[in-house]
DNA sequence: GTTGCGATAGTCT
DNA sequence: GACTATCGCAACG
């Protein structure tokens, strides 16, 4: 299992764009199950209109204006759900779409959930990973700076990041916000 | 390997 | 009542 330490709420308390491309090569860990972050996108606050924050504080959207090194959680297209981690001060919209991750640890679990043995359809796509660590739509609001999902610090190896506009929006589509371990096999699209 | 489409339900207008 | 920050499968080449 991964043993480095576990980031804490000051490397969330950034703009959105920071910690996208900060947290690439972090390691996200739940029950047991874990993997290494190969490619996020990044959602503002009011002047993002793909954002779901961009239209104020709903029952919804309640958590991304909330602390920092939070999850948020919601659930999509009638069968999916997506983990976002929010950023930014309290008050301020601001958060990260986790779309896709390198199997780490807890593989025969995540094959099981998936029903796939193939590694790279375990976890790459947004819906595909908190199906695979068994994320649900009661981790909307936890913490992650301490509990049973965390993200840890990479082992610090080397790697480069590139940056595309977002996947599966209209608004604000040639925004490059989103970040990609440049040439992993595990990403959602090259 | 690539493209196209249907499934399915929460959230907001 | 419209619209999704998606996925998997079927039909092609």
């Amino acid at each position: 299992m991964p043993d480095g330490p576990i980031l804490d709420r000051d490397f969330y308390r950034r703009d959105a764009a920071t910690v996208a491309r900060n947290i690439l090569g972090c390691v996200l860990e739940h029950d047991g199950c874990a993997g290494r972050i190969v490619e996020t996108e990044a959602y503002l606050g009011k002047e993002d209109l793909a954002a779901h924050s961009a239209r104020g504080i709903t029952p919804r959207t309640r958590v991304i204006f909330g602390e920092p090194g939070h999850a948020y959680v919601y659930f999509i297209y009638g069968m999916h759900t997506c983990l976002n981690l929010v950023c930014e001060p309290a008050g301020t919209a601001g958060c990260v779409l986790i779309r896709a991750l390198e199997p780490v640890a807890g593989i025969e679990t995540m094959r099981a959930r998936r029903r796939k043995e193939n590694l790279r359809d375990l976890l790459s796509g947004p819906g595909k990973l908190t199906q695979a660590l068994g994320i649900t739509l009661a981790h909307n609001g936890v913490d992650v700076t301490g509990g049973n999902l965390v993200v840890r610090l990479g082992d610090g190896s080397k790697f480069k990041i590139g940056m595309t506009p977002r996947i599966g929006i209209s608004e604000c589509a040639d925004w490059p916000l989103r970040f990609v371990i440049e040439g992993s096999p595990f990403l959602s699209r090259p």
